[in-house]
DNA sequence: AGTATTTTTTCGAGGCTCGAAAAAATAGGG
DNA sequence: CCCTATTTTTTCGAGCCTCGAAAAAATACT
């Protein structure tokens, strides 16, 4: 259960602290870093001259711009790129990409495939995978022993150890260990994430003025996925990666969801529920598998165009998108909210009925407050989660390395 | 944002560790505690030492039963009862209790009091309210000085820094900052606490085997409440006590709900819901202020007689039930569940048309496994919550002050 | 009465953070 | 060009805290 603090565990947990603060700010002070993270000057020097004795830190030219003062200039302290390197994996639907990412972040290799996840057997998925994983680490640029973590996403439902993939829309396979696959395949570090908690990740880091401490980041695409952040944590389910947004129930016995259930928010706004509704095939239609992102906007130019079942279609999808976030917010209260995803391109033409929704329910009473924002390009919001979150990964598990983790500790999510 | 960890901060909370092991466990040996800490036997004598000395801890007869063990026999450590004492005021329709409860637990004196809520003006709820905790305090058996805190109960949305409520179905009045009143009242901090809040703690102290981390307490009364604990710690919003399940939307613009919006849970599933289901007065019709638990009793016997409205009113209300907590599970996933409040003893009558609809839906996809547990009497619950959250708050923020609360340390709830 | 066993305390060692003071590095002024 | 004021960073001793090992305490068994 609750668990006592252990004298080694300080040392440890400042360690993560400083790097953590450099990861944030970029090339911060070490008056800066004291200063934020309450720590006395003398123990900062300590952790950041151990730091850059092992490499994990390096010191930079004191910052130029703000050279007019008086004393003695600040030295910048930054992540050294090659302390480490981590590697990225995204799969979605029929697309599969690769990126390797140094310690500070940047891009150093990466490769992009096109497949057809929805009919490929299981074997061939996992060796898609695999194989791609192979080339980057076969790539004669590159040190292999220096990546430290493997973060795979997908579209779908993750564990809360994320270890495997439960179930994705992108395969009709279930319960793909991946996590456990590339570990054993490669001898790297390696977790399974969901795609829309990766969005909010890196949102956090893109924009952390707005995207704080809660946000709510909805991925509106062929399905409805979330991710949320709550008091600065990411939240996911007990079991699974949680959030499904997409399957609360807006209307009992609505509309066919893809899920096989009834009424879920997403037969009502995803790709295929607006498609669907647009050509008026009756919400006991099969939801078809895939309309491509052409397809979708040609569907909202035309519902700009005229008043007509497809303009309907996108008042049907905020309808159901605002009553689903209004009992949302009626459990942990308003956030602000990120739409990402192609028909995020069309939020114009979903955000009145949305707005209406909303102020019908209870966590609509601020309604007019709670802002929205758009993002249509979900792939490289989810790429960049990725990527900060195996690195945050090595910076608190590789580089502040701590008793083996001990009951109570484990499991927490750090977005 | 994040902060460090300073070298004081660890003999706090290895002390708050301490004492929460001893409130958890009883009378735990100092070996046992040192087990369930994961802190060495030396660190454990040491801060037990310094806890008997200030009078927070005694040490009790070594425990009977198991005396046939060799070996020095354990000394069981247990809270001195002395050490403080907290006061408990749960204020719900038309009724008002208090009680004084010593630091282990004990109940050492109390008073309950009808009045009219509903009517009252401002001023005289918080009159009565304050009044009835000076007569406690005036108690000559009474050492006022030991009184380190007040809970305050009360059902209705409150902030979640815990000092005012912001509304409350048991009065018309809003925004009453009722712990700053009492604290400035009496020089004693106090909180003010949301009532199933409340309950789900009180589980957690009852049964921590079925209630540990992850677990639901609805209250079925007038209206629908909600405590919910999450990964060991209680849910609440961002900014208000949260949880409102019974405001999650059932049906879009479907009944009346006494917080005069439609569809919601609660204008199924609450008593005036019922009430007015059974007597077929139609779902536009106003809810009524109050049902007494006899006529609600009344309801349930009718309904188990004959098959009529009022079987249908309960497969309503277990039809609402079910979807919303369908949707509640895709979000956080499944966990068992507790029903509280009157209408708990009807859930024969619910329950079918709960599982029902839950089954319909994402979250209720092992909906065989989730197992319900029935408390038709919420009142002893809250006090009993009401009463842990005071006296885990004087374990913590009195008899192991730490540095001066500081930035990301604040507003972590321990259920 | 002596031995084995278990719990609790004692004691020295090693680490960590802190505050104060020293050292380092620069701008401004005469 | 040198000296002083200013700011950042490092150094150093002090004070705590936890830990492991060993000692002390308290009981059951033989």
């Amino acid at each position: 259960m609750s668990v006592g603090i252990r004298h080694d565990d300080l040392r440890r947990r400042n360690r993560a602290m400083v790097i953590a603060a450099v990861r944030r700010a970029g090339q911060p002070s070490r008056t800066e870093i004291a200063a934020t993270t309450g720590l006395s000057h003398s123990t900062i020097s300590a952790i950041s001259s151990d730091l850059i004795g092992e490499g994990i830190l390096t010191e930079s030219k004191p910052s130029e711009a703000g050279s007019l003062k008086r004393g003695r200039p600040q030295v910048g302290l930054s992540l050294n790129p090659e302390a480490a390197a981590v590697m990225t994996v995204v799969l979605s639907l029929n697309f599969l990409s690769v990126a390797v990412i140094d310690y500070a972040g940047q891009v150093i290799s990466e490769e992009q495939r096109r497949l057809d996840t929805l009919t490929m057997s299981r074997d061939a998925l996992i060796g898609e995978c695999t194989a791609i994983v192979r080339r980057r680490l076969e790539d004669p640029d590159l040190d292999v022993r220096s990546i430290a973590r493997i973060a795979l996403a997908i579209q779908g439902i993750t564990d809360t150890r994320s270890r495997a993939m439960l179930w994705s829309p992108i395969t009709p396979h279930t319960d793909i260990a991946f996590a456990d696959i590339l570990e054993d395949e490669f001898g790297i570090p390696a977790t399974m994430e969901n795609d829309c908690n990766m969005m909010a990740i890196a949102l956090r880091w893109r924009d952390p003025d707005r995207y704080r401490d809660d946000f709510i980041a909805i991925l509106l695409s062929h399905g409805i996925g979330m991710g949320l952040v709550l008091k600065g944590e990411l939240f996911t389910g007990t079991h699974s990666s949680g959030g499904e947004f997409g399957h609360m129930i807006h209307q009992p016995k609505g509309a066919l969801c893809r899920c096989g259930r009834r009424g879920c928010v997403e037969a009502y706004a995803g790709n295929y529920a607006i498609w669907r509704n647009a050509r008026q095939l009756g919400e006991d239609a099969e939801p078809v598998a895939d309309v491509s992102d052409a397809d979708m906007r040609a569907l909202a130019t035309a519902a700009r165009e005229r008043d007509g079942p497809e303009r309907e279609a996108y008042r049907k999808a905020g309808e159901a998108l605002g009553y689903g976030l209004g009992s949302l917010f009626a459990l942990i209260d308003p956030a602000p909210v990120a739409m990402v995803g192609v028909s995020a391109a069309a939020f114009d033409l979903i955000e009145p009925a949305l707005r209406e929704a909303i102020a019908q329910t209870a966590g609509g009473q601020h309604s007019k407050s709670i802002s929205f924002d758009t993002e249509p390009n979900e792939l490289p919001l989810i790429r960049e989660g990725c990527a900060m979150r195996a690195l945050t990964f090595v910076d608190q598990e590789i580089f502040a390395p701590g008793v083996q983790a001990r009951a109570g500790l484990v499991g927490k999510n750090v977005a």
